[in-house]
DNA sequence: CTCCTGTTAGTCAAACTTGACTACTGCCCA
DNA sequence: TGGGCAGTAGTCAAGTTTGACTAACAGGAG
């Protein structure tokens, strides 16, 4: 599962209505140019498709009043809505270690009912236990580790980080649990997108690390 | 970067002469079905357009032995070499917390001299600790980091990571000046590749986890 | 007035990735 | 003796991603 159609969704999704730039600027808003690779032509191309997939509804609307090319404003059907949530549960509870997926999945966990985000949380440590069994088990050949010679390397790597992220989960659930956040169902949601006319205070004039690749 | 190119690249190196399956049975041997997406299109994609680009030389051979259509073989070109290790180095350098390149870093790490390799990781440290600084300033608004809501989970998730990459990558320095390994110029080095009929201990036959995606 | 730069908004070809499909051989087993 | 399965080797179309490019307007400098 690619970040993109989840990230340009969950912008839809909060905008009401938005068009590419719109999209754009909301991401660069959550930080998505540093952990994602959403560049403008993926951005375009995920709203083409899913409105092609009618998963979003699109409106051809006059030149902005602002120059540029006329553009194309998008809303989100019910078929996107349940897309939506089905990425986002998808994303909380499989562990495939793919930054970009985590990332927007964290982003988009208020939009589900508390308790079922911890309920997905938790699966998601169960899933990294497996995996951790799994593959020390697998990858411990009959000869004694040594044999690997430096590709055992890669397998201390992987569950290094398989530890690493399953205490940082659990620490979310826990303050989850402690009644941080505001979930869905649970009054005023958190503002996560771009007023018209607002500076992006996290813009990338000046230049973040890793900004280019 | 793609993790491909390089994968491919040091498949091909290590082998001297391989066709396309041998390289797909040699990612696998490796585990690289765990952690990378080298499927076959991607593969035999790579293959092509790398010797495209004169890094690696194709021949032709009359059809296999053992059935199947009639296979290309390839050889790395000087070329080809002196790009496979412009893509070690900046691998083992880069910190962009791909799993599938770090990983490939570390297998191929060992062609490079033991004095490169600890230079080129130590750099990496530095590189995590140089992104690790301005993560945390850039994304702490005025306002307090409570301004940030629940993206604010988002930010302590990569610094999490990146300790605990940080942690690993100190360690693996330490066992590689203490000794540990084979590398460029030590005499024999380890054998990464599966001889011609060896079968492969790690085939994908009884399903690893994570297999599919 | 004209040029230049910055912002808004988006397109496009080329490259890459995916997953399903083809085609051939050997071998087992009924 | 022929049908099916597993292994070998690779192709292909459809979809996705990339990075560079286009185009229009606003506002300020000269």
């Amino acid at each position: 599962m690619s970040a993109i159609r989840l990230l340009v969704l969950g912008a839809v999704r909060q905008h009401g209505r938005a068009h590419g730039y719109q999209v754009r600027n909301d991401l660069e808003y959550w930080g998505a140019h540093e952990w994602s690779h959403a560049k403008p032509g993926s951005i375009y191309h995920a709203l083409k498709q899913m409105a092609k997939q009618g998963l979003l509804r699109a409106h051809e609307t006059a030149p902005s009043t602002a120059g540029g090319p006329p553009r194309t404003e998008y809303e989100i059907t019910e078929a996107g809505t349940e897309e939506f949530l089905r990425l986002v549960r998808e994303a909380l509870t499989e562990y495939d270690q793919k930054v970009d997926v985590k990332s927007a999945a964290i982003g988009f966990m208020v939009d589900l009912p508390r308790a079922e985000a911890v309920a997905l949380l938790e699966e998601r440590i169960e899933k990294i236990a497996q995996w951790r069994a799994a593959v020390t088990e697998h990858y411990i050949p009959a000869e004694g580790p040594e044999q690997l010679g430096h590709i055992g390397e890669i397998m201390h790597l992987w569950v290094h980080t398989a530890d690493a992220e399953s205490a940082w989960t659990r620490g979310l659930v826990e303050r989850i649990r402690g009644g941080a956040y505001t979930f869905a169902g649970e009054g005023e949601p958190f503002v996560g997108v771009l007023a018209d006319g607002q500076e992006n205070p996290y813009a990338t004039g000046d230049r973040h690390p890793q900004d280019d690749h």
